[in-house]
Order: structure tokens, then C-alpha cells, then sequence
RNA sequence: GGGCGAUUAGCUCAGCUGGUUAGAGCACUUGCCUUACAAGCAAGGGGUCGUAGGUUCGAGUCCUACAUCGCCCACCA
């Protein structure tokens, strides 16, 4: 008897199963005679939890290097974590100013970063655990940091080499400066979002003589950086002025006033103050006429001593009593509510000052058209295609991209200054671009790079990419380069993605994979992004300590369809955890029956002795569905419909194997009462089925099936169900024949079910039936008279009459199907007008939908446009319709 | 301002290149502790597929507007 208790605990299995795959190597990829099937992992942040995000991700890529693995492929499932700068740079902050008090200033560049570094050593890893809990079948032997010596070196290989080529300068530009990390952002680490503002209608009196000009701000702080006020040169109201200056409120500057057709005479006052130090448009316009440029911040968005009597004070501060002595002193002239586009850092979420910085930036529009192209050509395919289009957008306006960052934390900027007697970097002279210092006693830039300039390089960095002198390293990158799909969010589209297949192509000469499957985002229950701040995430470890691994699994592939976000609350684990259950009860019907050791382990090996063609009605049509799944369970994830697949694989457990297989398998209750026994030849189809539905569903629920597998064969040491050969659909065992004759029987029964339910007869009272088929149904005849066994066991018919041309017996329900039909005497139940009712309705049912079909085949363009066999079906559907009609109305009009 | 997505049963969602009488899970009703499973079984009820047009023999599916919600992008101060 098989130890298995009536409900699945998972919490006993799982860590077990992990530990055996993971000791047996099973995990791991090497260079093979098989095919290669590479997944890379999006590296998580060291500082990285575990949120349901990579839960989705995690098992959607976990399936399918699953899948692969038992296909026959070398699948690598590469791990690895991302140094992410900032991120960790501020978690470190926090954590010491917390316990110590302290700052980063206050330990010192080195001492910090080594500070990081125990941070990464003791928490870095935390994360991995986690996966581990989720099942993940990554080559943990392969895990990667960005932070790799070697790793390192390949980014700073690729600083070096952009800058060889031309793709790398430095300069003074306006950048995205974020006064809370006093770094500058990339373009696309920046989030505009809406805000509610003001526009202030400001007075600059003319230098020359009377009047003024009167310009609008959401700004009015920047005003002390203005070099310039740009009117329209169309501009009626104006045009006599330019060349002319005006004087500076609250300043002793006078600006001059200037015509640029980029001006709204109709926005505003129709006059722009122009602040080329800190507004984007300004600085072009700065540029145009050769403006003077202010920058009036310090980095910690302070006023700077260009801001007079407003130095030293936060620009928000500045701008309010900047409005007040405006005010005070007669410039302002109204105040209007304004909602405008805040730039706001998406990692410190303070306001964007942009600001001119000396910073490096990557040439972009070089890297950003072979990354075109090669989607464009169909080399690289999304899935779905819509990110296609996204991803067009973005680069083809691409900007450049700004990759310096004044943190501590991050890959070191590869280029070397000379310095002075001092010690001070000496600007006269050239900076030199290499690896190591060139000389002695120069110094290295203090900036490090962007974060994605290093995660950019993941699919061939990880695999050791640039050394060449190393023969494994070039056979690896030659195995496992390029790879075949990313799984990935939309989030990160731009970030990563995009800049990936830049990287590959630019760098390696070759797209980093074939495909892309973005995966819709997980929302809370009301469709909010989960947060730390909103308190509203779900802890997919929690779900998976109180569902299971299998169950979080099962219920994230279901729930994600083709890119869609998805809404979760914990209760839609309880599917999963419920199939879990089912899956885990199903085995129990027969494993109970088998010969099994002390530890409930089989000792026997069920193996059907019976040809497809001698196995009986119920065994025929089941290997048909399982077959059926197969092949669709194929079709379905070769377009990454997981969630088609794992339905599929779903409906045929639980629909028919379990409702209708195993119902019909198990041993009926003696006569008086004793429990029956299963035969070889039952237990050994059960086994051969729920074996291969185990492999199906074993990608997507790894533990609860390498647990069952185990107990459904004796095996030998480490013939796993991970490492199992995926079943192949045998399409001789397809038998289309007994599927239909099955349908038909499973009609008859639910039909029967459905009588005795609706006039009360219990299900377990036995009852009389007679089928009465059409008389040309001769092959029907004689499966359903041999199938009498099942309509006792489905529903208690232990009198069963098939013929054709059948009696009615006197006071019998009716249920037609199709040309068939079944009574069931019911003496004494039946009311009839209940069943007049009953049959009234399906035939007013039928009827309509007769006509409905009569209506379109009367229709001559129906018939003579629509392709013949939709024509066909419809004229059979009528044929069929008629015929079950009449036998409704015959019926009725029986009952008098 | 531009673009994308969503709108299908009470709820959450599938529904692919148009073609059986639109499906699932949960919830609901009725009956069952039928010795695999009450995390279950059986039988049911419930949908004019956001609105209005259009294309088509045929539309939940394609087209055009509109509405509502959400997301992304964008230099009108």
C-alpha cells in the first residue's frame, strides 16, 4: 500500500527534492552533443527580495528550461545578480546611518565601498535562496556577479573600445541631475509625471527707457539664471524691442532680449525667459545665440553664489521667497494654477534639476541601427509582436546616453588624468583611456558607470566574454552564444533589453537571442503596482510556505496570458494548491493497489501487455486525449502560450482522467461491501498515463511530480522525472473513433445524471435505461452494449437495453443526443408536466437554433461564398438538429 | 500632444489566422461525508461580449468613431 495521506503536503517534499536534483548534477549544463537551449536570468539586484515579479518570471523561465532539459536540449538556465549601483549605494547609506549614524563621508570612498562589499557577502545571496524555494533549475555552478574580476574587466574592455571608436566622449551638457543621490541620470532613470503647479506672470522693466515685457514661469527660482528674453520675431508686440535689454528683477543683471522662433506668442505672456543653465529648451536656444550659461545650483539643489541674497537656501525655499519679494517689489503680476511635467528620479523620487555637468555619454544612434534591423528582418522575434513597436519607437530617437555616475558604488570609468605638484587633476593636460594606470602618479576618474553599462553585456559577459586565450571560454561562448529566449518584463524594455542587442551585436557580432517573451507585470488586487510604501505586495514565499511551490507555480502560468498584467490576490494560489491536491489523490486510487516496499516505494512495474486495438473503449479514448494534450501542449508553448499548455494539460487531468478514467478504473464495491481489487492490466494503463501526465505537468509543478513519479515505477538511482525523456505523442494511439463513441456515452451519462437530478432519484439508486440509437448504428450498438459496466458505475444504470427502433417504456424521462436518445423509466417519479416542461424547452432551444442554421443556408450568398466545408458542416448540423427534434417532439407528444 | 493595452457571467480572467449553441476558476442554487480527493463529486442558474456605426455570406474576433480605466513616451515656458 503506498504511503499517501488524503491531503498533499508539499511542505514535506520540496527542500528534498531540491537537495536530490542539486546533488545529482541535475541542474547543470555543459557542453554537449545536444542541442543548447540557453536561458539567461535577468540578474536581480544584490539587494534584491523575492517579489512575485520574479516568481512569474522565474517559473515561466524554469518551465521551459524544464521542458527543454527533458526534450533532449542542453539547457542552460544561467544565473547571476547585478551590482545596481544606486540601489545598493543607498540601502548601504541607510543601513549605516541607522546603526552608526553615519554617512558615506564619514567612512571615506574606500572604506565604503568595502562596507558594500560585506553587505553583498552577507545578504547578497538571499535571493537565491529564495529562488531555490520556487524550484528554480538554474546551473547555480555558473552563478555570475557583475562584479566579477573578470566581469569587470569586460566592461571596462567595452569603455575602452566605444571610446577607440569614437562612440564614447565626455563634455558639458544639461543632464538629469538628482539632488538626493547628487548623480546624474540617464534619460530613461527619469519619470515625468503630472503635477499640480503654478504659472507666474513676471515683469522684466526694459533697460532702456520705460515699460517691460512680461514672461510666465513654473519656475520662478531659474530666473536668476537667466541669461536672455526670447520673444517671437513675428511678434508685433515686440519685435521693435529686440536687441534691446532687460533688467533682471531682483538682481543687478541686465539680459538682452532676443527673437527665436521656437516662442508661443499665444502661451502665456508670449515672452520666454531663457535659463540655458538649467532648462533643456533654453540651453538649445542658449546655444542658437551663443548665450551666456549660469548654473545657480549646487548639487545638492542649493542655491549657489549666483543666487545673491538667495545662496545657501533649497531651490524650493528660493523659489518662495523669490515669489514673495517679487511680489513685494511690484514684478509679479498674477498667479494661475498649472499643471505641468515634473521630471522625478525613479529610483530617489525627487525632482529632476537639470543642470549643466561635465559627464561621459555613449554615442547611441551608431548601436541603435543594427538593433533595429535586426528586429525589423524577424531575426529576433517578441512574443507578443506589440513590444515590437516599443522597442521601434525608442530607438529610433534615441539620444545619447549619459553612463557617468558621481556614486561610489559601480564599475570605475577607465581613464586616467595627470596631476599637478599638488596632487590636483591637471585640466590642461589630455586624459589617457586605458585599463591600467598608465603612469605613475596619475589618477582615475571618480565617476562610475551607469548600471546597465555593465548588465548590458550579460548574455556573453557571463560566459567569460572578451578573453580569447582561454580555450573553455571561447568553446562555451561558441556552445551557448547567442542564446535562445529572454523572459523579461516590459519594464525593463529600454533599460536592458534594447541595450542588450545593441551590446550583442555591436561587441560580439551576434543577437543575444532569438526570442523575447515579455510577461505581464503582477498588480495587486486593484490593479496597483505593488509597493513597499503601499504595504499591498504579496510575499511569494509566504504563498509558498502556506500553498506550495508547485501551487504558486501552477497558478502564476494559468493566470498569465499573453503579456497581460496580472491582478493577484493570495486566494488564486488555491487553484494550484487545490490541483496539487488532485493530482496528489489521483495517484491514491491505484498506487493503493500496488505491490510497494517498506517505504511505500513500488517493487512491481505495471506495464500494459494489451495492443492499443485490444485495450477497451475507456483506455482508447483516454490515450487518444493524452495524446491529443501532447501534441497541443507542443503547439501551445511554441508560441509561449504557457498558460494554453498547462490548461490543456489541466483539463485533461482533472476532466478526464480523473472524472471519467479513474472513475471508470477503480474497483467497484463487492457486493456486500467489501473493497475490490485492481487488476495488473488496470493499475499498469492508470500508471502509463498519469506517468506521461506527470512529465507534462513537470516543468510547470516539478516537485509534487518528481515525488509521484517516484512512486509510480521502481527507478533506478537517478532516473528522475526532471531528467525524463518528454513523452512524444503516439499518433497511432489517436483513435478518433473511440473518441466520438466515448462523447456520445459520456452524453448519455451526464444526460441520465441530469434526469435523476432534477426529479430527485438518488445517485446511488439504481435505475433501468434503454439507448435507442438510429438503426443504421450497428458499431454503435455493439461499444455501448459492451459498455453497460460503465453506465453502472457513472450512474447506477444496472438494467441497460441498447437497441434500435426501441420501445419507449411507459412513463420514462427522455434525454436526446444527437440521433441517439436514452429513457429511463421512472414509474411513479416522473411528473409529467415537469417533463413536458423540461422537454418544451430544449425543443423551443433546438428550434431556434434550426433555425438559425435553416436561415443561413437558405441564404444563397452564404452557400454560394462561404468555403464548402462550413457550408457542409452547417447542412449536417441541420440534418443532426432535425433529427434530434424529432425525437424531442416524439417524445413529448408521448406523454400525452 | 502621440502611442499602446483593457472593457466578455456577480468577481478575476481565457477566447490565436473571422466559421459548432462564447469557456475556465471563484462565488451562487440543489443534492451528496458515493472508502482518491468536501482543497471533493454530481446536477444546475447566470453573458444582447463597453457604446454607435461599418466591412463580410458570417463579427466577441476585422475597420472607424466615441466612452471609461490603466500604462508608456513627449522640449509649450
Amino acid at each position: 500500500m503506498a504511503d499517501t495521506t488524503k491531503r498533499y503536503d508539499p511542505s514535506d517534499i520540496e527542500d528534498r527534492w531540491y537537495a536530490y536534483w542539486e546533488d545529482l548534477g541535475a541542474f547543470r549544463a555543459e557542453r554537449s552533443g545536444k542541442p543548447p537551449h540557453v536561458i539567461m536570468m535577468p540578474p536581480p539586484n544584490v539587494t534584491g527580495r523575492l517579489h512575485m515579479g520574479h516568481a512569474l518570471q522565474d517559473t515561466v523561465q524554469d518551465a521551459l528550461t524544464r521542458m527543454r532539459r527533458m526534450q533532449g536540449y542542453e539547457a542552460l538556465w544561467m544565473p547571476g545578480k547585478d551590482h545596481a549601483g544606486i540601489a545598493t549605494q543607498n540601502v548601504v547609506e541607510r543601513k549605516i546611518k541607522a546603526e552608526e549614524g553615519k554617512t558615506r563621508h564619514d567612512y571615506g570612498r574606500e572604506a565604503f565601498v568595502d562596507k558594500v562589499w560585506e553587505w553583498v557577502d552577507e545578504y547578497g545571496d538571499i535571493i537565491f535562496q529564495q529562488k531555490r524555494k520556487l524550484g528554480d533549475s538554474c546551473d547555480w555552478s555558473r552563478e555570475r556577479f557583475t562584479f566579477d574580476d573578470a566581469y569587470v574587466r569586460a566592461v571596462q574592455d567595452v569603455f575602452v573600445k566605444l571610446y577607440n571608436d569614437g562612440l564614447i566622449y565626455r563634455g558639458h551638457y544639461l543632464v538629469n541631475w538628482c539632488p538626493v543621490d547628487m548623480t546624474a541620470l540617464s534619460d530613461e532613470e527619469v519619470n515625468n509625471i503630472e503635477k499640480e503647479g503654478h504659472l507666474w506672470y513676471i515683469r522684466y522693466p526694459l533697460a532702456e527707457g520705460e515699460g517691460h515685457i512680461e514672461i510666465a514661469t513654473t519656475r520662478p527660482e531659474t530666473m536668476l539664471g537667466d541669461t536672455a528674453l526670447a520673444v517671437h520675431p513675428e511678434d508685433e508686440r515686440y519685435q521693435h524691442l529686440v536687441g534691446q535689454h532687460v533688467q533682471l528683477p531682483l538682481t543687478d543683471r541686465t539680459i538682452p532680449i532676443i527673437a527665436d522662433d521656437y516662442v508661443k506668442m499665444d502661451f502665456g505672456a508670449g515672452a520666454l525667459k531663457i535659463t540655458p543653465g538649467h532648462d533643456k529648451n533654453d540651453a538649445e536656444i542658449g546655444k542658437r545665440h551663443d548665450l551666456e550659461v549660469i548654473g545657480i545650483m549646487n548639487p545638492d539643489a542649493t542655491l549657489n553664489e549666483y543666487g545673491g541674497a538667495y545662496a545657501g537656501m533649497d531651490r524650493f525655499d528660493a523659489r518662495d521667497r523669490i515669489v514673495a519679494d517679487l511680489e513685494a517689489q511690484g514684478y509679479l503680476i498674477k498667479v494661475e494654477p498649472y499643471t505641468n511635467t515634473v521630471p522625478i528620479s525613479s529610483r530617489s523620487k525627487a525632482v529632476i534639476e537639470p543642470l549643466i555637468s561635465r559627464q561621459w555619454f555613449v554615442k547611441m544612434e551608431p548601436l541603435a541601427k543594427p538593433a533595429l534591423e535586426a528586429v525589423r528582418s524577424g531575426e529576433i522575434k517578441f512574443y507578443p509582436e506589440r513590444w515590437a513597436n516599443e522597442y521601434y519607437r525608442w530607438l529610433e530617437n534615441i539620444r545619447d546616453w549619459t553612463i557617468s555616475r558621481q556614486l561610489w558604488w559601480g564599475h570605475r570609468i577607465p581613464v586616467w588624468y595627470y596631476t599637478d605638484e599638488n596632487g590636483e587633476i591637471d585640466e590642461e593636460r589630455d586624459f589617457v583611456v586605458a585599463i591600467d594606470q598608465p603612469e605613475p602618479g596619475m589618477v582615475q576618474d571618480e565617476d562610475v558607470l551607469d548600471t546597465w553599462f555593465s548588465s548590458w553585456l550579460w548574455p556573453f559577459a557571463t560566459l567569460g566574454w572578451p578573453e580569447e586565450s582561454d580555450e573553455e571560454i571561447n568553446a562555451d561562448l561558441d556552445y551557448f552564444h547567442p542564446g535562445h529566449v529572454l523572459v523579461s518584463g516590459y519594464d525593463i524594455l529600454f533599460f536592458w533589453i534594447a541595450r542588450m542587442i545593441m551590446a550583442g551585436l555591436y561587441f560580439k557580432g551576434e543577437i543575444p537571442y532569438r526570442d523575447i517573451f515579455i510577461t505581464g507585470m503582477i498588480k495587486d488586487k486593484q490593479g496597483r503596482w505593488m509597493s513597499k510604501s503601499l504595504g499591498n505586495g504579496i510575499d511569494p514565499l509566504e504563498m509558498i510556505e502556506q500553498y506550495g511551490a508547485d501551487a504558486v507555480r501552477f497558478s502564476l502560468t494559468i493566470l498569465c496570458a499573453q503579456g497581460q498584467d496580472i491582478k493577484l490576490d493570495p486566494t488564486k494560489f488555491e487553484m494550484g494548491r487545490n490541483f496539487a491536491n488532485k493530482i496528489w489523490n489521483a495517484f491514491n486510487v491505484f498506487g493503493q493497489f500496488m505491490e510497494t516496499d517498506a517505504e511505500g516505494l513500488p517493487t512491481k512495474d505495471y506495464r500494459r501487455t494489451r495492443a492499443f486495438d485490444e485495450l477497451e473503449l475507456v483506455e482508447r479514448w483516454m490515450l487518444t486525449r493524452l495524446n491529443q494534450t501532447i501534441l497541443q501542449v507542443e503547439e501551445s508553448v511554441s508560441r509561449y502560450r504557457l498558460n494554453e499548455a498547462l490548461g490543456a494539460i489541466y483539463a485533461t487531468f482533472w476532466g478526464d482522467f480523473c472524472d471519467w478514467f479513474l472513475e471508470l478504473s477503480k474497483p467497484q464495491r463487492g457486493e456486500d461491501g467489501e473493497l475490490g481489487t485492481m487488476s495488473d492490466e488496470k493499475i499498469a494503463l492508470a500508471t502509463e498515463v498519469f506517468e506521461t501526465l506527470l512529465q507534462l505537468l513537470h516543468p510547470f509543478m516539478p516537485f509534487i511530480t518528481e515525488d509521484l513519479w517516484w512512486k509510480v515505477r521502481p527507478r533506478a538511482e537517478g532516473e528522475a522525472c526532471m531528467l525524463s525523456a518528454w513523452p512524444k505523442a503516439n499518433e497511432t494511439e489517436i483513435d478518433e473513433d473511440a473518441a466520438q463513441v466515448f462523447g456520445l456515452l459520456q452524453e448519455l451519462v451526464s444526460g441520465i445524471r441530469s434526469v435523476k437530478s432534477k426529479y430527485g432519484v438518488s445517485p446511488g439508486k439504481a435505475i433501468r435505461a434503454v439507448v435507442n440509437l438510429p438503426a443504421e448504428a450497428e458499431r454503435l450498438k455493439d461499444a455501448l452494449q459492451q459498455s453497460d459496466r460503465y453506465f453502472e458505475k457513472l450512474a447506477k444504470v444496472t438494467d441497460l437495453t441498447v437497441g434500435s427502433g426501441v420501445e419507449k417504456p411507459k412513463a420514462s424521462a427522455a434525454v436526446v443526443a444527437g440521433t441517439s436518445e436514452v429513457f429511463i423509466p421512472l414509474e411513479g417519479m416522473i411528473d409529467l408536466n415537469e417533463e413536458r416542461a423540461r422537454l418544451s424547452k430544449e425543443i423551443e432551444q433546438k428550434e431556434r437554433f434550426l433555425k438559425s442554421i435553416a436561415g443561413k443556408l437558405r441564404n444563397e450568398k452564404f452557400v454560394s461564398r462561404a468555403p464548402a466545408a462550413v457550408v457542409d458542416r452547417e447542412r449536417q448540423k441541420q440534418a443532426d438538429i432535425t433529427a434530434e427534434l424529432d425525437r424531442l417532439r416524439a417524445n413529448l407528444s408521448d406523454l400525452g
